[in-house]
DNA sequence: GTCTATACAATGATAGAC
DNA sequence: GTCTATCATTGTATAGAC
Protein backbone atom coordinates (compact mmCIF):
# COMPACT_ATOMS: atom_id res chain seq x y z
CA UNK A 1 0.00 0.00 0.00
CA UNK A 2 0.86 3.35 -1.12
CA UNK A 3 2.05 5.96 1.77
CA UNK A 4 -0.31 8.20 0.71
CA UNK A 5 -2.83 5.18 1.06
CA UNK A 6 -1.62 4.45 4.66
CA UNK A 7 -2.15 8.15 5.92
CA UNK A 8 -5.63 8.16 4.54
CA UNK A 9 -6.30 4.77 6.71
CA UNK A 10 -4.69 5.82 9.49
CA UNK A 11 -6.85 9.24 9.22
CA UNK A 12 -10.13 6.95 9.04
CA UNK A 13 -9.14 5.22 11.90
CA UNK A 14 -8.14 8.06 13.78
CA UNK A 15 -11.39 10.16 12.66
CA UNK A 16 -13.30 7.30 13.73
CA UNK A 17 -11.90 7.25 17.12
CA UNK A 18 -10.96 11.02 18.00
CA UNK A 19 -13.15 12.92 15.90
CA UNK A 20 -11.37 15.81 13.87
CA UNK A 21 -10.92 18.12 16.27
CA UNK A 22 -8.88 15.06 18.74
CA UNK A 23 -7.29 14.34 15.62
CA UNK A 24 -3.68 16.05 15.16
CA UNK A 25 -1.14 15.53 12.18
CA UNK A 26 1.32 13.93 14.44
CA UNK A 27 -0.50 11.27 15.49
CA UNK A 28 -1.63 10.62 12.24
CA UNK A 29 1.82 10.01 10.79
CA UNK A 30 2.84 8.10 13.91
CA UNK A 31 0.01 5.34 13.25
CA UNK A 32 0.94 5.83 9.45
CA UNK A 33 4.81 5.33 9.65
CA UNK A 34 5.28 8.10 7.94
CA UNK A 35 7.00 11.62 8.36
CA UNK A 36 5.66 15.06 8.52
CA UNK A 37 7.72 15.93 5.16
CA UNK A 38 5.90 12.53 3.77
CA UNK A 39 2.63 13.69 5.06
CA UNK A 40 2.44 17.29 3.78
CA UNK A 41 3.66 15.92 0.37
CA UNK A 42 1.07 14.28 -0.14
CA UNK A 43 -1.74 16.45 1.11
CA UNK A 44 -1.75 20.17 2.28
CA UNK A 45 -2.78 19.61 5.50
CA UNK A 46 -5.03 18.49 8.12
CA UNK A 47 -8.61 19.30 6.38
CA UNK A 48 -7.92 17.92 3.01
CA UNK A 49 -6.08 15.15 3.93
CA UNK A 50 -9.35 14.57 6.64
CA UNK A 51 -11.24 14.89 3.42
CA UNK A 52 -9.67 11.97 1.50
CA UNK A 53 -10.24 9.86 4.54
CA UNK A 54 -13.94 11.01 5.16
CA UNK A 55 -14.43 10.42 1.24
CA UNK A 56 -13.27 6.90 1.94
CA UNK A 57 -15.51 5.95 4.90
CA UNK A 58 -18.69 7.25 3.26
CA UNK A 59 -17.94 5.31 -0.17
CA UNK A 60 -17.87 2.31 2.38
CA UNK A 61 -21.23 2.69 4.27
CA UNK A 62 -22.57 3.49 1.37
CA UNK A 63 -21.30 -0.29 -0.28
CA UNK A 64 -22.16 -1.73 3.17
CA UNK A 65 -25.40 -0.41 3.12
CA UNK A 66 -26.23 -1.31 -0.45
CA UNK A 67 -25.40 -4.82 0.40
CA UNK A 68 -27.69 -5.24 2.96
CA UNK A 69 -30.53 -3.28 0.89
CA UNK A 70 -30.33 -5.00 -2.52
CA UNK A 71 -30.17 -8.41 -1.04
CA UNK A 72 -33.45 -10.71 -1.54
CA UNK A 73 -36.36 -11.13 0.32
CA UNK A 74 -39.32 -8.13 0.97
CA UNK A 75 -38.79 -5.41 1.67
CA UNK A 76 -39.11 -6.21 5.47
CA UNK A 77 -36.82 -8.65 5.30
CA UNK A 78 -34.36 -6.07 3.13
CA UNK A 79 -35.23 -3.16 6.49
CA UNK A 80 -34.29 -5.58 9.14
CA UNK A 81 -30.88 -6.94 7.29
CA UNK A 82 -29.91 -3.19 7.55
CA UNK A 83 -31.02 -3.21 10.85
CA UNK A 84 -29.30 -6.07 12.48
CA UNK A 85 -26.14 -6.63 10.07
CA UNK A 86 -22.99 -6.65 11.95
CA UNK A 87 -21.74 -3.70 13.48
CA UNK A 88 -18.84 -2.38 15.69
CA UNK A 89 -21.24 -1.25 17.75
CA UNK A 90 -18.96 0.19 20.69
CA UNK A 91 -17.26 2.28 17.75
CA UNK A 92 -20.20 3.82 16.55
CA UNK A 93 -20.66 5.19 12.78
CA UNK A 94 -17.63 6.83 11.41
CA UNK A 95 -19.32 9.29 9.30
CA UNK A 96 -22.58 9.78 11.85
CA UNK A 97 -19.93 10.51 14.35
CA UNK A 98 -18.83 13.54 12.48
CA UNK A 99 -21.99 15.42 12.56
CA UNK A 100 -20.82 16.87 16.78
CA UNK A 101 -17.84 17.97 15.30
CA UNK A 102 -17.74 21.35 15.33
CA UNK A 103 -15.15 22.15 12.44
CA UNK A 104 -16.65 18.92 10.35
CA UNK A 105 -19.77 20.74 10.02
CA UNK A 106 -18.43 24.21 10.28
CA UNK A 107 -16.66 23.02 7.08
CA UNK A 108 -18.51 22.98 3.51
CA UNK A 109 -15.98 21.08 2.17
CA UNK A 110 -15.76 18.56 5.04
CA UNK A 111 -19.27 18.59 5.51
CA UNK A 112 -20.29 17.47 2.14
CA UNK A 113 -19.43 14.28 2.44
CA UNK A 114 -21.17 13.35 5.68
CA UNK A 115 -24.62 15.31 4.31
CA UNK A 116 -24.35 13.28 1.05
CA UNK A 117 -23.96 10.03 2.76
CA UNK A 118 -26.75 10.18 5.08
CA UNK A 119 -29.12 11.45 2.54
CA UNK A 120 -28.77 9.19 0.19
CA UNK A 121 -28.96 6.49 3.17
CA UNK A 122 -32.31 7.76 3.66
CA UNK A 123 -33.32 7.88 -0.01
CA UNK A 124 -32.55 4.48 -0.46
CA UNK A 125 -34.18 3.32 2.50
CA UNK A 126 -37.41 5.16 1.70
CA UNK A 127 -37.09 3.60 -1.76
CA UNK A 128 -37.08 -0.16 -0.34
CA UNK A 129 -40.02 1.08 2.09
CA UNK A 130 -41.54 2.46 -1.06
CA UNK A 131 -41.28 -0.54 -2.99
CA UNK A 132 -42.47 -2.65 -0.05
CA UNK A 133 -45.88 -0.62 0.10
CA UNK A 134 -46.94 -1.14 -3.43
CA UNK A 135 -46.01 -4.70 -3.61
CA UNK A 136 -48.28 -5.27 -0.17
CA UNK A 137 -44.74 -6.22 1.72
CA UNK A 138 -45.93 -3.16 4.22
CA UNK A 139 -48.87 -1.78 4.91
CA UNK A 140 -50.55 1.61 2.69
CA UNK A 141 -50.18 3.88 5.38
CA UNK A 142 -46.94 4.06 6.46
CA UNK A 143 -44.68 7.20 4.73
CA UNK A 144 -41.35 5.92 3.30
CA UNK A 145 -39.53 8.72 3.96
CA UNK A 146 -40.16 9.11 8.14
CA UNK A 147 -39.80 5.43 8.11
CA UNK A 148 -36.52 5.56 6.55
CA UNK A 149 -35.60 8.81 8.72
CA UNK A 150 -36.71 6.34 12.23
CA UNK A 151 -34.33 3.78 10.90
CA UNK A 152 -31.26 5.84 10.25
CA UNK A 153 -31.91 7.85 13.41
CA UNK A 154 -32.51 4.34 15.49
CA UNK A 155 -29.41 3.28 14.71
CA UNK A 156 -27.16 6.29 15.24
CA UNK A 157 -29.10 7.00 18.41
CA UNK A 158 -28.33 3.38 19.28
CA UNK A 159 -24.71 3.79 18.97
CA UNK A 160 -24.97 6.83 21.10
CA UNK A 161 -27.00 4.86 23.93
CA UNK A 162 -24.57 1.45 23.24
CA UNK A 163 -21.42 3.92 23.79
CA UNK A 164 -23.24 5.49 27.40
CA UNK A 165 -23.80 2.62 28.42
CA UNK A 166 -20.43 0.50 27.85
CA UNK A 167 -22.49 -2.23 26.46
CA UNK A 168 -24.18 -2.80 22.37
CA UNK A 169 -27.28 -4.01 24.88
CA UNK A 170 -29.41 -0.47 24.40
CA UNK A 171 -28.47 -0.46 20.51
CA UNK A 172 -29.69 -3.65 20.32
CA UNK A 173 -33.04 -3.36 21.90
CA UNK A 174 -33.61 -0.09 20.21
CA UNK A 175 -33.50 -1.89 16.72
CA UNK A 176 -35.48 -4.59 17.84
CA UNK A 177 -38.30 -1.91 19.71
CA UNK A 178 -38.26 -0.78 15.90
CA UNK A 179 -38.48 -4.18 14.39
CA UNK A 180 -40.89 -5.47 16.59
CA UNK A 181 -43.19 -1.74 15.19
CA UNK A 182 -42.37 -2.51 11.83
CA UNK A 183 -43.14 -6.05 11.71
CA UNK A 184 -46.72 -5.17 12.66
CA UNK A 185 -47.18 -3.72 9.90
CA UNK A 186 -45.76 -5.57 7.36
CA UNK A 187 -48.45 -8.54 6.23
CA UNK A 188 -47.19 -11.82 5.93
CA UNK A 189 -47.32 -12.79 2.42
CA UNK A 190 -51.22 -14.39 1.93
CA UNK A 191 -51.31 -17.66 0.56
CA UNK A 192 -55.35 -17.95 1.07
CA UNK A 193 -56.31 -17.29 -2.09
CA UNK A 194 -54.03 -18.22 -4.09
CA UNK B 1 -24.60 34.86 39.65
CA UNK B 2 -20.97 33.72 41.27
CA UNK B 3 -17.81 33.05 39.39
CA UNK B 4 -18.00 29.84 40.15
CA UNK B 5 -21.81 29.33 38.68
CA UNK B 6 -20.44 31.41 35.34
CA UNK B 7 -17.47 29.23 34.82
CA UNK B 8 -19.89 26.01 35.21
CA UNK B 9 -22.14 27.77 32.95
CA UNK B 10 -19.62 28.64 29.84
CA UNK B 11 -18.73 25.38 30.38
CA UNK B 12 -22.35 23.36 29.77
CA UNK B 13 -22.37 25.65 26.93
CA UNK B 14 -18.66 24.81 25.43
CA UNK B 15 -18.70 21.36 25.46
CA UNK B 16 -22.55 21.24 24.35
CA UNK B 17 -20.93 23.33 21.01
CA UNK B 18 -17.56 21.67 20.66
CA UNK B 19 -17.24 18.75 22.82
CA UNK B 20 -14.58 18.21 25.48
CA UNK B 21 -11.60 17.89 23.54
CA UNK B 22 -12.35 20.65 21.50
CA UNK B 23 -12.99 23.26 24.71
CA UNK B 24 -9.72 24.49 26.28
CA UNK B 25 -9.42 26.20 29.78
CA UNK B 26 -8.50 29.78 28.15
CA UNK B 27 -11.79 29.49 26.10
CA UNK B 28 -13.91 28.55 29.06
CA UNK B 29 -12.43 31.89 31.00
CA UNK B 30 -13.12 34.21 28.42
CA UNK B 31 -16.68 33.63 27.97
CA UNK B 32 -17.06 33.75 31.82
CA UNK B 33 -15.56 36.48 32.28
CA UNK B 34 -13.01 35.16 34.82
CA UNK B 35 -8.96 35.13 34.69
CA UNK B 36 -7.34 31.40 34.73
CA UNK B 37 -6.19 32.13 38.50
CA UNK B 38 -10.01 32.17 39.15
CA UNK B 39 -11.08 29.24 37.31
CA UNK B 40 -7.72 27.57 39.11
CA UNK B 41 -8.94 28.83 42.56
CA UNK B 42 -13.11 27.22 42.28
CA UNK B 43 -11.87 23.85 40.11
CA UNK B 44 -8.73 21.73 40.49
CA UNK B 45 -8.64 21.47 36.63
CA UNK B 46 -10.50 21.01 33.09
CA UNK B 47 -11.71 17.33 34.23
CA UNK B 48 -13.20 18.99 37.49
CA UNK B 49 -14.76 21.91 35.65
CA UNK B 50 -16.36 20.15 33.15
CA UNK B 51 -17.62 17.46 35.74
CA UNK B 52 -19.38 19.71 37.44
CA UNK B 53 -20.88 21.08 33.83
CA UNK B 54 -22.05 17.60 32.57
CA UNK B 55 -23.82 17.17 36.20
CA UNK B 56 -25.54 20.25 35.59
CA UNK B 57 -26.52 19.57 32.38
CA UNK B 58 -27.78 16.21 33.48
CA UNK B 59 -29.74 17.66 35.69
CA UNK B 60 -31.47 19.83 33.54
CA UNK B 61 -32.35 17.05 30.95
CA UNK B 62 -33.60 15.52 33.63
CA UNK B 63 -36.11 18.17 35.01
CA UNK B 64 -37.17 18.55 30.83
CA UNK B 65 -38.13 15.09 30.51
CA UNK B 66 -39.95 14.57 33.58
CA UNK B 67 -42.41 17.22 32.73
CA UNK B 68 -43.75 15.87 29.96
CA UNK B 69 -43.53 12.17 31.06
CA UNK B 70 -45.39 13.07 34.26
CA UNK B 71 -47.70 15.14 32.30
CA UNK B 72 -51.05 14.35 31.63
CA UNK B 73 -52.98 12.12 29.08
CA UNK B 74 -52.42 8.72 28.12
CA UNK B 75 -49.03 6.85 27.94
CA UNK B 76 -49.29 7.61 24.38
CA UNK B 77 -49.93 11.32 24.54
CA UNK B 78 -47.15 11.05 27.29
CA UNK B 79 -44.70 9.65 25.13
CA UNK B 80 -45.87 12.09 22.38
CA UNK B 81 -45.09 14.95 24.54
CA UNK B 82 -41.65 14.09 25.27
CA UNK B 83 -40.96 13.47 21.56
CA UNK B 84 -42.34 16.46 20.21
CA UNK B 85 -41.20 19.00 22.74
CA UNK B 86 -39.48 21.97 21.96
CA UNK B 87 -35.69 21.79 21.50
CA UNK B 88 -33.04 23.72 19.75
CA UNK B 89 -32.43 20.01 17.38
CA UNK B 90 -29.28 21.22 15.86
CA UNK B 91 -27.18 22.06 18.81
CA UNK B 92 -28.12 18.25 19.93
CA UNK B 93 -27.93 17.09 22.84
CA UNK B 94 -25.86 18.09 25.66
CA UNK B 95 -25.72 14.35 27.16
CA UNK B 96 -25.88 12.38 23.94
CA UNK B 97 -23.14 14.56 22.12
CA UNK B 98 -20.65 13.87 25.10
CA UNK B 99 -20.64 10.05 24.06
CA UNK B 100 -18.80 11.02 20.86
CA UNK B 101 -16.22 12.39 23.45
CA UNK B 102 -13.10 10.09 23.66
CA UNK B 103 -12.11 11.41 26.76
CA UNK B 104 -15.25 11.34 28.07
CA UNK B 105 -16.18 8.05 27.30
CA UNK B 106 -12.64 6.88 28.15
CA UNK B 107 -12.58 8.85 32.20
CA UNK B 108 -14.86 6.68 34.52
CA UNK B 109 -15.77 10.06 36.58
CA UNK B 110 -16.89 12.16 33.37
CA UNK B 111 -19.19 9.03 31.89
CA UNK B 112 -20.37 8.11 35.05
CA UNK B 113 -22.91 11.31 34.90
CA UNK B 114 -23.80 10.55 31.05
CA UNK B 115 -24.38 6.57 31.22
CA UNK B 116 -26.76 7.27 34.54
CA UNK B 117 -29.27 10.32 32.54
CA UNK B 118 -29.45 7.54 29.22
CA UNK B 119 -30.29 5.00 31.67
CA UNK B 120 -32.43 7.49 33.34
CA UNK B 121 -34.09 8.47 30.80
CA UNK B 122 -34.88 4.64 29.20
CA UNK B 123 -36.19 3.07 32.34
CA UNK B 124 -38.77 6.06 33.17
CA UNK B 125 -39.76 5.64 29.61
CA UNK B 126 -39.98 1.96 29.88
CA UNK B 127 -42.23 2.70 33.12
CA UNK B 128 -44.48 5.17 31.28
CA UNK B 129 -45.10 2.43 28.32
CA UNK B 130 -45.06 -0.28 30.72
CA UNK B 131 -48.06 0.93 32.42
CA UNK B 132 -49.62 2.32 29.15
CA UNK B 133 -49.66 -1.68 28.04
CA UNK B 134 -51.16 -2.01 31.91
CA UNK B 135 -53.96 0.14 31.17
CA UNK B 136 -54.43 -0.74 27.61
CA UNK B 137 -53.88 2.21 25.77
CA UNK B 138 -51.11 0.19 24.29
CA UNK B 139 -50.83 -3.10 22.93
CA UNK B 140 -49.97 -6.20 24.68
CA UNK B 141 -47.38 -7.00 22.63
CA UNK B 142 -45.15 -3.87 22.79
CA UNK B 143 -41.90 -4.99 25.05
CA UNK B 144 -41.46 -1.91 26.97
CA UNK B 145 -37.59 -1.43 27.32
CA UNK B 146 -37.10 -2.26 23.47
CA UNK B 147 -40.09 0.69 23.02
CA UNK B 148 -38.02 3.36 25.01
CA UNK B 149 -34.63 2.45 23.23
CA UNK B 150 -35.85 3.14 20.21
CA UNK B 151 -37.29 6.55 21.99
CA UNK B 152 -34.36 7.29 22.94
CA UNK B 153 -32.02 6.26 20.33
CA UNK B 154 -34.51 7.96 17.44
CA UNK B 155 -34.45 11.53 19.28
CA UNK B 156 -30.50 11.13 19.31
CA UNK B 157 -29.95 9.53 15.89
CA UNK B 158 -32.38 12.50 14.96
CA UNK B 159 -29.97 14.85 16.19
CA UNK B 160 -27.60 13.43 14.03
CA UNK B 161 -29.37 13.36 10.94
CA UNK B 162 -30.39 17.13 11.46
CA UNK B 163 -27.11 18.66 11.84
CA UNK B 164 -25.83 16.68 9.12
CA UNK B 165 -28.56 17.77 6.99
CA UNK B 166 -28.27 21.61 8.15
CA UNK B 167 -32.07 21.16 8.76
CA UNK B 168 -34.26 19.93 11.77
CA UNK B 169 -36.17 18.54 8.85
CA UNK B 170 -35.15 14.98 9.32
CA UNK B 171 -35.15 15.01 12.54
CA UNK B 172 -38.75 15.71 12.58
CA UNK B 173 -39.27 13.25 10.02
CA UNK B 174 -37.79 10.56 12.26
CA UNK B 175 -39.64 11.37 15.28
CA UNK B 176 -42.90 11.56 13.29
CA UNK B 177 -42.24 8.36 11.60
CA UNK B 178 -41.86 6.54 14.94
CA UNK B 179 -45.45 7.73 16.30
CA UNK B 180 -46.97 6.97 13.19
CA UNK B 181 -45.98 3.32 14.25
CA UNK B 182 -46.45 4.00 17.76
CA UNK B 183 -50.07 4.93 16.72
CA UNK B 184 -50.53 2.12 15.49
CA UNK B 185 -50.52 0.25 18.76
CA UNK B 186 -52.27 2.85 21.21
CA UNK B 187 -56.18 1.58 20.65
CA UNK B 188 -58.01 4.80 20.90
CA UNK B 189 -60.10 4.11 24.56
CA UNK B 190 -63.57 2.46 23.47
CA UNK B 191 -66.51 3.60 24.89
CA UNK B 192 -69.15 0.74 22.95
CA UNK B 193 -68.64 -0.77 25.55
CA UNK B 194 -69.60 1.32 28.19
C1' DG C 1 9.20 11.38 -2.13
C1' DT C 2 11.04 11.49 2.45
C1' DC C 3 13.73 13.47 6.22
C1' DT C 4 15.23 16.93 9.76
C1' DA C 5 15.17 21.55 11.50
C1' DT C 6 12.77 25.40 12.74
C1' DA C 7 8.79 28.37 13.97
C1' DC C 8 5.08 30.07 16.40
C1' DA C 9 0.43 29.85 18.51
C1' DA C 10 -2.48 27.24 21.68
C1' DT C 11 -3.05 23.99 25.59
C1' DG C 12 -3.26 23.01 30.36
C1' DA C 13 -1.28 24.09 34.24
C1' DT C 14 1.77 26.27 38.43
C1' DA C 15 3.70 30.18 41.31
C1' DG C 16 3.43 33.98 43.65
C1' DA C 17 1.91 38.95 44.04
C1' DC C 18 -2.12 41.54 45.46
C1' DG D 1 -10.60 35.32 45.35
C1' DT D 2 -8.39 37.29 41.46
C1' DC D 3 -4.48 38.72 38.61
C1' DT D 4 -0.18 38.36 36.04
C1' DA D 5 3.90 35.90 34.97
C1' DT D 6 5.97 31.68 33.56
C1' DC D 7 6.42 26.93 31.72
C1' DA D 8 6.61 22.48 29.35
C1' DT D 9 4.07 20.22 25.73
C1' DT D 10 1.39 19.67 21.66
C1' DG D 11 -0.64 21.35 17.27
C1' DT D 12 0.03 22.70 12.69
C1' DA D 13 2.58 23.94 9.74
C1' DT D 14 7.09 25.80 6.42
C1' DA D 15 11.97 25.37 4.59
C1' DG D 16 15.42 23.19 2.76
C1' DA D 17 18.66 19.09 2.58
C1' DC D 18 18.92 14.46 0.65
Amino acid sequence: MSTADRLIESTQDLLWERGYVGTSPKAIQQRAGAGQGSMYHHFSGKPDLALAAIRRSAEQLRATAEACLSGPGTAYDRVRAYLLREREVLRGCPIGRLTMDPDVIGDAALREPVEETLDWLRARLAGVVSEGVERGEFDAGLDPERIAASVVATVQGGYVLARAAGSPAPFDSAVQGLLDLLAARAPRPRRSAS
